[in-house]
DNA sequence: TTATAATATCATAAAAATATAAATTGAAAA
DNA sequence: TTTTCAATTTATATTTTTATGATATTATAA
């Protein structure tokens, strides 16, 4: 692990950070780890209100944490990063086994 | 990955997220990834002031991220935490290659 | 003792993240 | 076409994070 290249990489490297450094945004995340969901399938699992999971799923596109597709008047989001999974399977470990 | 486990610990998850989402913070975990460094030592390398150093330092302490011991008047930091390098690895692998 | 070095804490201001309400867009059904 | 559904965008208030300056603490040296 080289400084240098960290200290080029960090302001990026933060960001993606702050992308799942959120409670709401991890179960999404938790559900989309499952397979792509529609954002109403996700508003009826997370509890959230609708505009608040808008702007989750957009900080996470900004973030390339997660895609889309759309399907007539639906949207299907799902994890697209190859990070993002192997860091879940560490933080469940972590927090979640006893 | 089970969602109910995820709810009960996301918000722990979600803080330690956040102490490891800013820049400053993971050139600091970089150092520290390659042993123990004096709070003086770390503010050389960062360029960080002493005060935001301190202040970033003690969001690692509350986190559980870090731990440190003194010797004489200087106290030496360390990572102290079995997830942060697994994710650090990650990062680097993620952001810091090719 | 008093001064100094190493670091933390406190107070405060500025910036970023989050939640909520209102308005808007895009696609399809009536 | 007009209306409705699924979702995004915009505006705004609240909360959290971060940076900075001033002060305090702890340990050692003079």
């Amino acid at each position: 692990m080289n400084i240098k290249d960290m200290e080029q990489n960090a302001e990026q490297a933060a960001g993606f950070l702050k992308g799942l450094a959120n409670a709401h945004r991890l179960l999404i995340l938790c559900q989309l780890s499952e397979g792509e969901k529609s954002v109403t399938e996700l508003i009826t699992v997370t509890g959230l209100a609708q505009t608040s999971m808008s702007q989750h799923l957009s900080k996470l596109k900004d973030e390339n944490i997660v895609t889309f597709r759309r399907d007539h008047r639906t949207l299907y989001y799902r994890i697209d990063n190859e990070a993002v999974l192997s860091i879940m399977a560490v933080m469940y470990e972590h927090f979640c086994k006893r």
